[in-house]
RNA sequence: AGGGAGUUAGCUCAGUUGGUAGAGCAACGCCUUUACACGGCGUGGGUCGCAGGUUCGAGUCCUGUACUCCCUACCA
């Protein structure tokens, strides 16, 4: 099969894909034909994504590096699941649905919770579609058998399971507790998701008269002067002489004209503002526990909407920070307000709508945290689970070490709803696994089901089990579960991750995966969030559409490294779309030189070198080649550059595949750019010109090589760039009908790396570079070819004339004349390194000029090179302290630079004359 | 306030156990050489934030310091 001039991503990533599909082979089940079983498993759960919308570049990234592990696991002879899946995202789906209502003049209590479901459930479909057509245009290697939602029957058993078992184990309890409310969302939210943000605003300070003694007034400082409605104390600190005689007495709260008490706590700073604190255990979380320690009474003085309730007497139906500036005029009037300072304060924000948070009495259920934290402390601390990068472990302990009770009720109608009853005779509350008709203890069978929802991440948390079908015994529990790998990105470590397992070890008894990889955010390129409003977002499938998935994915992971933000932009996505060019045009080159070549002609090594992994050598089925580059079946080994890069190619392979086992992704890409475009294609596919051309057996041999190491970087490269390397697999000989994505990662040969052949290819590199550099300082175009003399030891003298040819192509010259020793000409270039010289006459081309600051510079770098080897080489502690092989290496270095040195400057004196 | 991270070439970043500073992009110069101009060849560019210390030797280890960023918590 031919290949067309250029890539085309559009129609080759659909085609394969389906290919893919089609043959089931990202199915755990699939065995590839004549494969031995398989032992190892290597499983990864997806993070869901959202119903709510579209995928983002976060989740390309996300994905992208799970495909990466996935596939070259399943390459690598692991049974490989990676299990898809979506989640309902309570509060978020909720939003948009409501949002879409409102737009329709409408919203879920007009239409009722039955109605507002189904409809949620429209939106989920409609959705869910498109983000798996999103999945796919990713090339997601899933397994889409085994789709999860995390409203699933399945998993709401789990979900119902794991409360039931935590209430009655006294883990989950329901009270009430001042939580974090948000007034639009009309929910209660957990600690987490409020985010916080300082914005500027006063500090107010109100004076509150004392009851009985007419004149004197207490000072308290306020942020917040619309709260002091639900006051029901000042407090001061114990050992404060300025308020001494204060304590025990009453104030009278302003505008209510409520006695309240005047009460010690040490929680006051005295030295901040006046050193007086009004209390509202009602409105802040501080005052609260202050309040419980001192047994106050808790008023609330606003309602579920964020407006004053009937506690606020005249206030009453504004709106709280309108009661604000009502409040702050009318104390002025009473000439009750001190003095007014600028103040800089963090407000708590929904993280969904950005409305400031309202600390709220409520009843809610909550989880205890501190007995299950332990366990999963411990399952970090001593590395059954490792997180990736590092230094998360200790941000992770941190969090822990440190974790509060978790709010787990949503007032919302989008979710896994309480399992609780209460029956509405005797109020006893019923937690089961299943409805519940009857009171247990009145027999009643007026019954009500909490209202409430659990918070989304609960039934995340259960993810790793649950989807693998938990709490039943399942096969698939048996076979993968714990899992391998947890990717996700850094923030939400403690939402999901640390619940994760703290969830997963409670419940299976192990831990839910081994490995936490944190990937960091996508950014824009100037390192700024993406987001609609500044107009940044680059949408990834606009990426796709543009430079293909493969682009797209080789610049995720090139930029992406644990951990670790990456700024993305067209421009590199464009870069890496041109590597794929380069790889594409080396297979055409390929195809233009296989005339004459059978893969079949050439036997399998006798021996597979790792006989366990499956289908070492053999992963394809029927396909016989995929031949290890042994030493064994090669009776000719071809020339130096077949020699240098079959080495070259296992040295690579040892080097990707020990990065991608570290997960040092952008360093396995990294490695693989350089050696495909900057050893292959630049040196090893422009040396095989000359043996293609050679002799019948020269040629075979060449092209067996080249077939071989092409193939197999192919293979390497296909995690990251699964549609392009399975397009032009699926064109070389034999290949038809076998995909790539099941076929073996290369596995490295230590026999085929040769020593000999690295050093003298790199002799080689570097007679030619230096002949290119001369070339290019003297700006002689290509076309000319040039004679030139080298004269060198010679062992490399030997070497330079084997290899004749080669460096007469790449230098472009006319002729090269070997010598022992140079004869000075007059009108020519020179370079040398030890013993080694080059001389290109020049005569009539020649800059003297430019060969004159040329030849000055490169003394002078040889010289200062030279003299801090030689004082190195003649201090004392130096040659007393290091050890004798850095000293060797010091002694060479002199060596060699001072022969330089000396054909330089001998250069030098001819150029001046 | 507590915790974490960063500061290396114009930009983005590598620099694994201390042994003469690297890559990609951008810039500049030469070139349509038959896989590829989505290309080839070459060049310029860094006192590795600052100050000390350990060491024969520090971008790399230690201490201090400046600035930047992130997370958690939040003093009214």
């Amino acid at each position: 099969m031919e290949l067309s001039k250029g890539y085309e991503p559009k129609a080759a990533e659909k085609k394969w894909y389906q290919f893919w599909l089609d043959r089931n082979l990202f199915s755990p089940e699939f065995t590839p034909e004549h494969a031995p079983k398989r032992e190892k498993t290597f499983t990864i759960v997806i993070p869901p994504p959202n119903v709510t919308g579209l995928l983002h570049q976060g989740h390309a990234l996300s994905y992208t590096i799970e495909d990466v592990l996935v596939r070259w696991k399943r390459m690598s002879g692991f049974k490989t699941l990676w299990l898809p899946g979506k989640d309902h995202a309570g509060i978020a789906t909720q939003n948009v649905v409501e949002k879409e209502l409102s737009n329709e003049g409408t919203d879920r209590h007009k239409l009722g919770r039955e109605k507002f479901e189904e409809r949620v459930w429209q939106w989920v479909k409609q959705y869910s579609s498109r983000i798996e057509e999103q999945l796919r245009a990713f090339g997601c290697s899933v397994d889409w058998n085994r789709d999860r939602f995390t409203l699933d029957e399945g998993l709401s058993t789990a979900v119902r399971e794991v409360f039931v078992a935590l209430y009655e184990e006294g883990l989950i309890y329901r009270g009430e507790y001042l939580v974090n409310w948000c007034p639009r969302c009309h929910t209660a939210v957990s600690d987490l998701e409020v985010d916080h943000e300082n914005r500027s605003s006063f500090l107010w300070e109100i004076k509150y008269p004392l009851v009985k003694n007419s004149g004197e007034f207490l000072t308290v400082a306020t942020t917040r002067p619309e709260t002091m409605l639900g006051d029901t104390a000042l407090a001061v600190h114990p050992d404060d002489k300025r308020y001494k005689g204060f304590i025990g007495k009453n104030v009278l709260l302003p505008l209510l004209n409520r006695p309240i008490p005047v009460i010690a706590d040490e929680y006051v700073d005295k030295e901040f503002g006046a050193g007086c604190l009004k209390i509202t255990p009602g409105h802040d979380p501080n005052d609260f526990q202050i309040g419980t320690r001192h047994k106050l009474p808790i008023i609330s003085v606003m309602s579920h909407d964020g407006t004053m309730n009937e506690n606020a007497g005249p206030y009453k139906g504004l709106d709280r920070f309108k009661c604000r500036e009502k409040i702050v005029e009318d104390l002025k009037r009473l000439d009750l307000l001190g003095e007014i300072k600028p103040h800089i304060l963090s407000v708590g924000l929904c993280q969904r709508c950005s409305t400031i948070i309202e600390p709220t009495i409520s009843t809610q259920w909550f989880m205890k945290m501190e007995s299950l934290a332990k366990p999963a402390i411990k399952a970090v601390k001593n590395g059954d689970i490792k997180i990736l990068p590092s230094n998360w472990e200790k941000i992770y302990f941190n969090w822990m070490e440190n974790i509060q009770d978790w709010c787990i009720s949503r007032q919302l109608w989008w979710g896994h709803r309480i399992p609780a009853w209460y029956c509405e005779e005797c109020e006893k509350i019923t937690v089961a696994r299943s409805s519940v008709k009857k009171c247990p203890e009145c027999q009643s069978t007026s019954l009500k089901q909490d209202p409430d929802v659990l918070d989304t991440w609960f039934s995340s948390a259960l993810w790793p089990f649950s989807t693998l079908g938990w709490p039943k015994k399942t096969k698939d529990l048996e076979e993968f579960y714990p899992t391998s790998v947890m990717e996700t990105g850094y923030d939400i470590i403690f939402f999901w991750v640390a619940r994760m397992i703290m969830m997963g070890l409670k419940f299976t008894g192990k831990i839910p995966f081994s490995y936490v990889y944190l990937h960091g955010m996508v950014r824009d390129e100037k390192g700024q969030k993406m987001s609609k409003s500044k107009g940044n977002v680059i949408d990834p499938l606009d990426s796709i559409n543009e430079f293909g998935a493969d682009a797209l994915r080789f610049t995720l992971i090139s930029l992406g490294g644990p951990g670790k933000d990456l700024k993305l932009s067209n421009e590199r996505i464009q870069g890496y779309r041109y590597f794929l060019n380069k790889i594409w045009n080396a297979a055409r080159f390929l195809h233009m030189n296989l005339e004459g070549f059978d893969p079949k002609r050439h036997p399998q090594p006798r021996r597979s070198p790792q006989p366990k992994a499956w289908g070492a050598g053999v992963s394809t089925g029927r396909s016989p080649t995929l031949v290890s580059l042994a030493g064994d079946d090669y009776k000719c080994e071809g020339s130096l550059a077949d020699k240098w890069i079959r080495s070259r190619y296992n040295q690579v392979i040892e080097s990707v595949t020990k990065a991608l086992e570290e997960f040092r992704l952008n360093d396995a890409a990294d490695q693989l750019y350089h050696f495909t475009w900057h050893e292959f294609c630049d040196w090893y596919l422009e040396l095989s010109k000359l043996s293609l051309q050679g002799s019948p057996e020269s040629r075979m041999v060449t092209q067996k090589t080249f077939f071989e190491v092409y193939e197999g970087t192919l293979r390497l490269l296909h995690p990251i760039i699964p549609f392009i390397t399975e397009e032009i697999w699926q064109s070389l000989p034999q290949r038809e009908g076998i995909s790539i994505s099941v076929a073996t990662f290369p596995i490295p040969e230590p026999k085929a790396i040769d020593k000999n052949a690295l050093t003298d290819m790199s002799h080689i590199q570097t007679v030619t570079n230096a002949i290119r550099t001369i070339r290019g300082e003297h700006r002689i175009p290509p076309a000319t070819r040039l004679s030139v003399s080298i004269s060198a030891p010679t062992a490399v003298l030997k070497l330079f004339e084997k290899e004749e040819a080669g460096i007469i192509m790449l230098a472009r010259l006319k002729e090269l004349k070997l010598k022992s020793e140079l004869a000075p000409i007059p009108h020519s270039a020179t370079d040398a390194f030890g013993e080694v010289e080059i001389q290109i006459p020049l005569e009539g081309v020649i800059n003297f000029d430019e060969e004159k600051k040329r030849l000055e510079k490169e003394i002078k770098k040889c010289e200062s090179d030279l003299s801090r080897a030689e004082a190195k080489l003649s201090s004392e502690k130096f040659m007393k302290g290091a050890p004798t092989e850095i000293i060797e290496q010091e002694k060479g270095r002199q060596t060699e630079l001072s022969e330089t040195l000396q054909k330089l400057n001998r250069a030098l004196k001819r150029v001046i004359g």
